[in-house]
DNA sequence: TTACATGCAAACCCTTTGCAATCGT
DNA sequence: ACGATTGCAAAGGGTTTGCATGTAA
């Protein structure tokens, strides 16, 4: 179990290197919702977060919380996923390792895995169709086969 | 070089069963927007393909384009893919055999392939994570490596 | 001081919905 | 005739934008 706090205090780290860089300021906004980003277990849309935030009291526009978790995305703290149709959800990466996912069919949950034989392909492909494959979005969705799943919908 | 106005009445063909199935009416509307699906070149979205329509002077709704092109996905003729965060792009699926799309970052474009170790990659993660796998959508993104590309912005 | 950030609400874009008018069956 | 389908425009839901106010540097 990674220590949460340790997280969002080297991605204010991170963070404040890149608002340097670019010549943005440092704002309250910004860490505070580095601090709640991090301490999430799981993906988030931006609504869910909003509502989040107001609950524990910040008072922070919907507008700052698209505008940070933008910039967390520009310099690699954040991954945007685009799962379904509607809204995007937000995945800490700090200690990010590419991953895919696989969305259960049966429940929604969200589980990561990791295949290297991807990179094979994206090679072949990449050759095949003369394109330098900078990256890849794999996901995939199926039926859990898991008796008894804690995230079964009626339990 | 497959002939699109066979094409087009072999959907419609499918097309017919599928709805005396569903106990659906056949209208003109809907054969006029297999017409013009089964003519294109690529993928479409639905404001582009309801304007191509409209200056066709064919009279028909945005409401109606939606309608008919999700009863082209529930029958399997059309395949609805979000490669990008906003629109939808449909793509006709009447000669269908999975597929997965390369994203060309300089152009736009999108190219297809099919590499059957996805397949393998699916078993693998489907026994590991307790999964059914049903079906998967795998996207790359790239640079153009081809020089002189007909598509380069630009030219 | 002065740009950049913020909060708010309005605008936006794509998609869906409500409803009266039409049209298959 | 009956109910599905249509066209239109309005509503919806997520995201972006405009602008006055606030604030880091």
């Amino acid at each position: 179990m990674i220590d949460k706090k340790a997280l969002a205090e080297q991605a204010k780290i991170e963070f404040e290197a890149y608002l340097k860089i670019k010549g943005l300021r440092k704002t309250a906004e910004r860490f505070s919702i580095i601090d709640e980003f991090f301490a999430l277990e799981e993906h988030v849309d931006v609504e869910s977060f909003y509502l989040m935030m107001r609950n524990r009291n910040y008072s922070i526009s919907r507008a700052t919380i698209y505008n940070t978790l933008d910039l967390l995305v520009e310099c690699g703290l954040a991954v945007k996923h685009q799962f379904r149709e509607k809204q995007a959800l937000y995945e800490q990466a700090l200690t990010y390792k590419h991953h895919d996912h696989l969305v259960c069919n049966t429940c929604g949950k969200i589980k990561e895995f990791s295949d290297e034989r991807i990179e094979a392909i994206k090679r072949t492909i990449g050759k095949e169709l003369g394109s330098n494959i900078r990256r890849h979005a794999l996901v995939f969705y199926g039926d859990c086969t898991i008796e008894n799943c804690e995230n079964k919908p009626g339990r």
